[in-house]
DNA sequence: GTTGACATGTAGCCTAAGCTACATTAATCT
DNA sequence: AGATTAATGTAGCTTAGGCTACATGTCAAC
């Protein structure tokens, strides 16, 4: 029957769908520890300087020896460079994510703010909802904020 | 000096801030996936009276395997019942979440449409946004996207 | 009542992210 | 210079979430 037939087709091709948001959101999530490092390396340099890996840890609430791992990942992504001993410094490719990424913080927390959440909530919220939002989710926020 | 003073306590301040936003994210990730799962179920029964193991791994877009571990924690964590070869049911805790998942769900889609944002770049960026979203700042969006 | 298909379960492997405990290097302070 | 402290590194463990390959259960259709 043709009615049966679009409905489990729909049904497949939504289930579908289904899966692929969900794997996207699992690509998103491994890709949450480098943004989330380089930026804060980025962050460490403009104020202090230069990026250590104990204030890095200290900062990401972990364990130096977490720290020490992920800077190693972070690095074979090509975000940054680090030689044993020496403070960390962000690749051409590091910088410009860093700075997206931060552009990203900023209107996400802007955007809550708008909608009447308390600073610390929104910094919190933001924190963990931030990394999944697309470039095109990300405009029309803009678009919102800024008006 | 007590400039100086004040401006390491400030900054020792903020960094536990930070650190304590960080963890509560990475906490939050945790719970996503009894979240995920919840809300799927409830989903199945409601669509198709119930929740078997390879409906719930397809719609999820990972292996039955998978499936079956992850929720076997969820079980453990009190949100469903599940017995060997039998399908889930969800428990009144579980039923709960579910309710409370989908509304989350929904807000946030609206949100990002009420914004301009497509709607499958807003079903994709909620998929993943959602689960960061604490219960202030939902309330927020629902006044907004009520209004 | 067998067969074949599909669902479910088990074994065993990988990677990421967390940890503690211990080892080493560097810097600072008598 | 030698001792202490702080930073960094290594070893080795855990848990969660992925996977494939293989084993078993269930059910329907012949």
């Amino acid at each position: 029957m043709s009615t049966k037939f679009n409905k489990n087709m729909s049904q497949k091709q939504s289930t579908k769908q289904r899966a692929a948001r969900f794997k996207a959101t699992r690509k998103q999530h491994r890709l949450e520890t480098a943004e989330d490092y380089t930026e804060l390396i980025a962050d460490l340099i403009k104020q202090k300087g230069e990026a250590r890996t104990c204030d890095i840890a200290k900062l990401k609430g972990v364990s130096h020896v977490t720290a020490i791992r992920a800077i190693r990942r972070v690095k074979e992504l090509g975000y940054l460079n680090s030689e044993p001993r020496k403070p960390i410094t962000l690749t051409k490719k590091g910088k410009k994510l860093a700075e997206f990424c931060k552009k990203r913080h900023e209107l996400v927390v802007s955007l809550f703010i708008k909608l009447g959440v308390p600073q610390d909530i929104a910094e919190k919220d933001a924190e963990g909802a931030e990394h999944h939002i697309s470039s095109k989710t990300l405009d029309a926020i803009e678009k919102y904020v800024k008006s």
